[in-house]
DNA sequence: CCGCTTTGTCACGCAGATGTCACAATAACT
DNA sequence: AGTTATTGTGACATCTGCGTGACAAAGCGG
């Protein structure tokens, strides 16, 4: 089963080393040099693991894993610690921080694929990047693509993340507070009408196709995506 | 959603400015200036929230988070840090400490709210999604949707909250201040009467479906929700 | 460096929701 | 029947929540 990866890795060697194997698997792979750039890239691409070293410059791995975990929109990534040897006791550390899972370096690529197979095995169904569609709305997460009756439509990340996320939980009402945390992570700091614009533009970008009346308004209570009426 | 708020903080220029910023925004704010006061007050006030300076004289800030998340009585308060920039390497700490957030100063009053909202909200109970059905006539909170006999019912707020709160409790009588205390919140001034109308109201939206018998006047008593006529 | 896109915020306006009243209707009791 | 207490109902003046366009700031790619 391909799956998109992200590796954060500052070391170039071994950032190629480990692309190469999981390429050679059949996955996609990401590559962040920095915490600052998986960051970055993370909330567009959603991947489906994420491979994190230790040791990082700037902010460090375990501060980044806690971060991701923090985040209720990427909580659910999966997230595996690269370690050196010798920074065994921090293991239980980085556990605690909510990483899945570590490999100690040097590591074999097979023992590597093992582990990423395991935890991918055990993630959780939503989160899989799989092509999503709702009454002749489909959006695929891998290629980052949306098409209303096969014709195309175009979304900005927000409005992507927005519509994602609404298509993986349709019928029910979201409050402007749910949708801030899940679509926008609860770092940040947004006023709620802020979340009313951005309906307006998910709904400008699907009139072409009428795919604008899915999403309705619950006055009092929120936004839903609906194909009843 | 206005809670009460405990501010402890030495300097009081800050106290000052947060205080006003708390109460500008519609919270009750109790002031401490160091941890073993607000130890005195916090259990006796029991407070929705505390704001917790880093650096404080006699009791540090992180040792009185440790001690309040340590109380099996006071442990469910939500506490959010306040470090001073240079501090940064602090928040792990802190977080580790039990403090539920944390925000470094100078921050904005935004920030500050946005903070305290997201923290609220967290602790906040989930409504619980059950649907609920009667005689055919069937509720669910998770999609907001009413049906009587499958056939849509349109419902406003307010009419939404009162049917539900009915579905909930059936059978049972319930005064018109009962009904103002579950259905409006206690906070709100409002006659008695205003229940009649929106009982009517209740009631003609679920005409089509002969619904509307169910809700059963009382004399002298109130109101119920009941299959038997 | 510049232009283009994206993003968060705001102000304005409107449709619908809300609270209150006045009066009609009904029930309870004498 | 008459009287009084209680509830039903329509009307109405707000009030609120939401849609919408505009705009400035930030991000981004060339």
């Amino acid at each position: 089963m391909p799956a998109t990866i992200m590796v954060v890795e500052d070391e170039p060697a071994i950032q190629e080393l480990i692309a190469f194997n999981l390429k050679q698997a059949g996955h996609f792979v990401l590559e962040a040099p920095s915490a600052e750039q998986a960051n970055r890239m993370i909330k567009e691409t959603l991947p489906d693991l994420i491979l994190l070293d230790w040791m990082l410059p700037g902010m460090s791995g375990i501060e980044f894993a806690r971060k991701i975990k923090g985040d209720s929109y990427t909580k659910a990534i999966p997230v595996i610690m690269l370690t050196a040897r010798g920074e065994e006791q921090d293991k239980v550390k980085g556990l605690e921080t909510g990483a899945d899972d570590y490999v100690t370096k040097p590591f074999s690529p097979r023992e590597l694929n093992a582990r990423i197979k395991a935890v991918l095995r055990r993630r959780a169904p939503q989160m899989t990047g799989e092509l999503v569609e709702v009454a002749g709305l489909a959006l695929d997460p891998l290629t980052h693509r949306v098409t209303g009756h096969s014709a195309p439509v175009n979304l900005g990340p927000t409005e992507f993340r927005l519509l994602h996320f609404f298509m993986t939980h349709p019928e029910r009402v979201h409050s402007r507070s749910q949708l801030l945390d899940s679509v926008w992570g609860n770092q940040a700091y947004i006023e709620e009408r802020t979340v009313d614009v951005h309906i307006r533009r998910l709904r400008r970008a699907l009139e072409p196709t009428r795919h604008d009346a899915l999403v309705q308004t619950i006055r009092g209570a929120g936004y839903r995506l609906s194909q009843r009426v």
